[in-house]
DNA sequence: CGGCTTGATAGTCTTTGGCTATTAACCCAT
DNA sequence: ATGGGTTAATAGCCAAAGACTATCAAGCCG
């Protein structure tokens, strides 16, 4: 039966019988006759059907949202009792937006001196995506801005603040001041993320809301690619003090305040709403509110 | 899985290999091998055993609480999807303390208004039994005491306060009064519940903090019982205003208000903390809401 | 020590679940 | 239109799981 309600997920995720049936680790036909039986067995419809894979009926959505809970918790059960037993162990899968991956280190380190049996992956993904992750049971943990609050089904803990740094060489325009202004910045040249970032899509709001458009030069998903851009002092960006504070800043490289308005967005770690939760996501959220005082 | 996390269930109600196996509808080898199966999965015993069940393990007792959160999860997915085809049907399962019985009308009949399909089953149990059944899934709502609140993992709608009277016979000791004191009532010889109900406990802790001792001549946990006694005009008895008021009064009996103090105690509907919860449930829940301010 | 209760074990049969191979429906490009 | 390519359903087969009956072993109690 959960095997069943697995195959249901795996489909709502692939949107492909066949893809999901791989990821399931089953042939097609045998994901096929699951989620017939399920629909036997609720005795509605699930799937629209026709030729190929066309989404869910209404109670296949609602459907949906039960067997997540249901395979969560079944995960989360086996998990909790092997941690009675060996301590923490097992693969803890966070993803974080780009430009709070740097912090991740803050949170994994001291986590891994109490439970060094526990092995971690770390997604770079947007805050759209690891919403859906975390709804999708593929990740345990993100690491997002938490300002538009209950997205979902999920818990909140608050870890820091970005603050965001015009960065530019010192002999570059603006390049010799204490602080700018949006204004200001927006006449700059500027390389930016994607506006599938949410990061990009905020600061686009501050430099309208200064009273200018965002037209970026450089456009990429990747910190690091902007950030190579800047250090040949050619080019200049706008990020967030933490990772521009991680990439290194070097003496010809600065990171200078903006201002008017001194923007602040808070980013947080964000877990399923599970009661309990997975022993080692319950681990994660006491290390996150243990650090997160310490990095105000 | 999930059939073998239900039997883990029943093995906890039952505490017996054999009479568990008979409220699964199978037989008792099929129940233990069923057992002995999750124990090898999570790979940890979780009965303690020999020759006799003896209780469960630490482990055990973790594995039940999700069990009883993955096996509830389970009947209230069948029972959404179904409600979203056919409307509320079903079997609603309550249990309500003897004092609440009168008021279950209240609930029940409106609702019926509304949902003409739902059949119910109404149990009188003491409120240690209802925070059992609803634990072990056996019912879907109980009517119960609410102050000291949140034991377990229940949500609570207040829907009444109980007031109490003395029922006695008009012309009986003190039964010309407009009201009397718990220290006078202590001096009669009253018909009351048996100490395992909650009631029985509340007037005796009224009556001590009055000064006085309790020693009801006459013991039952049938409201019926009491109210008969009372009504042959030789006995007294301390009830809650609402059930005093549908036993019915005749011009011989009379309720006097019991004052010093004037107590008072919550009712309220108490159900499993599930989100969502089960449909038919989260239609009593919406009918209580609905009714209270009434009862108030 | 012997009968009774209770849970485990053995042996048999049915059902379920999964696989491969094939078919049917549809999309689309020629 | 028509034929190739894709996608899900169906058929047929086999292995594994699950449930039943019958029996056994360990305590318990008189």
């Amino acid at each position: 039966m959960i095997d069943k309600l697995d195959f249901l997920l795996a489909l709502a995720r692939e949107k492909h019988f066949g893809r999901a049936a791989e990821t399931c680790g089953v042939t097609q036909p045998t994901l096929s006759a699951g989620v017939k039986q399920i629909e036997e067995q609720m005795g509605v419809l699930l799937v629209k059907r026709g030729s190929r894979f066309q989404g869910f009926t209404p109670e296949g959505e609602r459907v949906l949202e039960w067997a997540r809970r249901i395979v969560g918790d079944t995960r989360a059960m086996r998990e909790d009792i092997k941690a009675l037993r060996h301590g923490l162990t097992g693969r803890l899968r966070i993803a974080a937006i780009p430009t709070a991956l740097p912090m991740v280190a803050a949170l994994t380190t001291p986590y891994r001196e109490r439970h060094p049996h526990v092995q971690f992956t770390v997604l770079s993904r947007t805050s759209i995506e690891i919403l859906d992750l975390l709804e999708n049971l593929e990740i345990d943990a993100g690491i997002s801005y938490i300002e538009n609050e209950p997205v979902g089904r999920v818990n909140i803990v608050p870890l820091y603040q970005e603050h965001y740094r015009l960065l530019t060489s010192a002999d570059a325009p603006l390049g010799d001041r204490d602080k700018v202004t949006w204004t200001e910045v927006a006449q700059l040249p500027l390389c930016l993320l994607t506006p599938d970032m949410q990061n990009r899509r905020i600061i686009d709001r501050l430099l309208k809301s200064a009273g200018a458009e965002s037209r970026p030069t450089l456009e990429s998903n990747s910190m690091i690619l902007l950030y190579s851009h800047v250090r040949t002092g050619r080019w200049a960006s706008v990020m967030p003090e933490k990772i521009a504070q991680t990439l290194g800043l070097t003496e010809t490289i600065r990171a200078i305040p903006i201002v008017e308005p001194n923007a602040v967005q808070t980013i947080g770690l964000v877990v399923p709403r599970r009661e309990p939760m997975m022993p080692t996501t319950a681990a994660l959220v006491t290390e996150a509110k243990r650090i997160a005082p310490s990095l105000a």
